[in-house]
DNA sequence: AAAATACACCTATGAATCTTAGGTATAAAA
DNA sequence: TTTTATACCTAAGATTCATAGGTGTATTTT
């Protein structure tokens, strides 16, 4: 996704997180969420997703339901109980990330807490 | 580095942002900092470490000097003129990155930009 | 009508980054 | 004397992502 070397790690918690706030939404559904979100900036590859979203299926993370609109195929995910838990926690490790990269990249300023 | 699955990517961010604010630190030094910095929560371990300073002195942002301390031997590492231009470079793309997953994670709020 | 773009799913290969687990060696503390 | 701290290093494997494909339908553009 995107050029930007901090987001290793993070597409996993943009879905969770996505689908804390949708109920259900499909992969493509997604990808363009986040270029929407973003104004462009964050562009999710649909080779880094699809593993990803099929990951948290196999972990019950995520539940799926296929769904026919107009003779297309969509495959819609839902967070399962266990999914809804995680999301508390990956937002915790972001949180935390953040404010320890301020503390490195700002030292002496008071951190905030509005992510 | 730590159980963080976001710090992917951010280490190098990290090292540079560190010699720009301390001239020239070697590599036991920056893993005490960071874990100090972050309170323990921030582990940068070694085999990643030394292949980042390497990969980093490799294209020319970081130089290095060896000094003997003790029949120790410590190298130390400085910022090019090149890595002082890509301190600023990485410290955007580190702030880019926490203003869109704000956007993503706290949809309808402003975005700080204290990082 | 044909071609290109958007929609919608998927996988395989390789690159990059990290963790784990070693190795070497000196100095200090238990 | 053994462990911990200091100080450097590398190799092998795991994980995550980008790139580059493949399949097929619907819509828009030419």
């Amino acid at each position: 996704m995107s050029s930007n070397a901090l987001l290793k790690g993070s597409l996993q918690t943009i879905i969770l997180k996505l689908l804390e706030e949708n109920e259900k939404m499909y992969g493509y559904e997604i990808t363009q969420r986040v270029k929407e979100l973003t104004a462009g900036e964050f562009k999710i590859t649909e080779g880094a997703l699809y593993p990803a979203l099929h990951k948290l299926e196999a972990e019950g993370l995520l539940s799926t339901e296929i769904q026919q609109v107009d003779n297309r195929v969509r495959k819609y995910y839902s967070l399962t109980r266990s999914g809804k838990t995680e999301v508390s926690s990956k937002l915790a490790e972001l949180r935390a990330f953040v404010e320890n990269m301020q503390r490195i990249v700002n030292p002496g300023l008071k951190p905030d807490f509005n992510i």
